[in-house]
DNA sequence: CTGAAAGCGCTAACAG
DNA sequence: CTGTTAGCGCTTTCAG
């Protein structure tokens, strides 16, 4: 019952070869005499062997496996991320150590820790603000890291997202265009840069290209979640806002949803617009008009560009923009 | 410019103890007098040493590493299952390879293989009919392996899930017992035995329970997306059927809004009674009724499973099934 | 083109 | 309670 385990030993004997022949075959080193090869090849199918690759990893210091720190696999927004990831991942033949981290920076430090014990060649980053003990860790390190889905350009880390400052003003403005004299801004937690730097700055240059004068009153900082949406449905009928752009999907159909509940009509006494265009935007009644992000493409990307990073390969650019879109739906004018 | 690295040997020389004693205070081993182990503790601190984990497998042949194979990360379903597998993971200390499978037999195939290459500990399954190829890298393998979400039992495989068969009749039956004469099943492939088998099994029952015919045609089996459910709104539309249970949300939303854009109301002229209860339950108009599940439940005793299976500790055991439930919303009467 | 030999960093008997 | 000594299975010079 013992863990048959056939290694480049034993290939190495029955071949009548060197473990070094047998190791340059299963790495593919041209310096082999095709004979040898077939041999070492026969035998390596007859006693099936493979190769162990934690031995492989401690003799090479290459582990092909990256890691993926990710908030909440649940969401839709970063799960489709992780899509992205792991099929260029499995393409280029790393392996993905997926750890969530609920976006908490004790727990997310504790992670990486892991991970660097874990010897990955790389990590994919999501989330906001790096805390400094956590970029202390990979400065020792000395493993690339990319920071997927969020501008990381603040943390000087490479990072792949779309231009959400344009991508909010864009959105603001369609809702100013359309007359409503109030538009709220509706967003996850204000102190992340994605909500409290980016999205408030294309939110302000929006209203400011409007003539509109800024008021606080009208930005709400809540959790990503449905019912934090829904919630909000309340405060928001009883303001003299006709309008919001929503950072999520979730909250912006728990928005929708609790507006509708209360008998306001989107979009005629209400707009919506939503931000992620996942499925959430096309299941709600009205569906929902969003800002779109290639976010498989984000993904697919930062991982391309960790793998180029894990090879000391040349990047021209180490903080992409990917181009964001928009999809007009029921839920705005 | 070379990655630092602190060994266990740097921190034995330091502290002027043997590697042995340092791996043994690493290691937690109470054999250490509380003074020698302050000792190495404070060059631990000072040199900043962290165990090499790779070093670490290669040694006790123990990688603390789990692989968990996952047909599609962005399906609310499985995504479920695996925070739920994360969470309890990271609680008992091991870490995650995931890997997308596609529930496609061959990448299925190709990814066992490279987890085993990697020497995980143990695996967690989420898929139905594992191939009989895998099945055999299985055994050779001698790592325990836990099948999530399905029922695993035909695969002679410990398995968590909830009862599939149970579920199914009594949704059905309420269905039946609202007055339908003609009660669709609509699921994903009907090849897959949680719905070729479990799911018609108690869709069967409650069609005898209640004197009703089984009528091939009433059984649906299609893709797990929205858009096959919007499809499907048209050809029930036009057949004699006046409800149906559906074994995927997505599906079941999709022709929820299918009907509804058709002019069929719901509930009042088409019953629909969902399965998995995710979010996308309480987003349409109406909220869809369903089956719950314990989904991040499943994955955490799934995970929680495995490690008593990698410690071969006793399990009572092998096929859990954890309770299901229903909860009334609006889309059946 | 191939082999010998020295580790990679750590654990695990086995002594003492 | 602590040290010595083998490896774990593979990669990687270095010779030849």
């Amino acid at each position: 019952m013992e863990k048959q385990t056939v290694t480049i030993y034993d290939v190495a004997r029955e071949a009548a070869v060197s473990m070094a022949t047998v190791s340059r075959v299963v790495n593919g080193n041209p310096n082999v005499k095709p004979a040898t090869r077939k041999k070492v090849l026969d035998v390596i199918e007859r006693l099936d062997y493979r190769p162990n690759a934690v031995a492989r990893g401690l003799a090479s210091k290459k582990t092909t496996t990256v890691g993926v720190i990710i908030p909440d696999v649940t969401n839709a927004f970063f799960a489709q991320l992780a899509l992205g990831i792991d099929d260029i991942a499995s393409m280029y033949k790393y392996n993905i150590i997926l750890a969530n981290s609920d976006e908490n920076g004790s727990k997310e430090l504790q992670v990486v820790n892991t991970l660097l014990a874990k010897q990955v060649d790389g990590i994919v980053f999501m989330g906001n603000k790096i805390g400094d003990d956590i970029k202390q860790e990979f400065k020792r390190a000395q493993i690339p890291v990319v920071v997927s889905g969020f501008m990381g350009e603040e943390d000087n880390l490479p990072s792949v997202s779309i231009d959400y400052v344009a991508a909010t003003k864009e959105a603001v403005t369609n809702l100013l265009n359309h007359g409503n004299q109030h538009v709220a801004l509706v967003t996850g937690p204000i102190d992340q840069a994605i909500n409290g730097k980016y999205r408030l700055s294309g939110y302000k240059q929006a209203l400011e290209a409007a003539g509109i004068e800024f008021d606080d009153a009208s930005v709400f900082g809540t959790n990503e979640s449905y019912d934090a949406g829904y919630k909000l449905a309340e405060q928001l009928q009883n303001s003299d806002i006709s309008a919001a752009f929503v950072g999520d999907d979730e909250l912006a159909a728990g928005l929708l949803n609790g507006l509708t509940d209360r008998g306001v009509k989107v979009p005629e006494a209400f707009e919506i617009i939503t931000s992620n265009d996942t499925k959430y935007a096309e299941v709600t009644r009205p569906k929902m008009s969003s800002v779109t992000q290639p976010l498989y493409d984000i993904g697919a990307v930062s991982m391309r560009l960790l793998t180029k990073l894990m090879n000391s390969e040349e990047v021209d650019e180490r903080n992409i923009i990917l181009p964001h879109g928009f999809v007009e739906r029921d839920s705005a004018k």
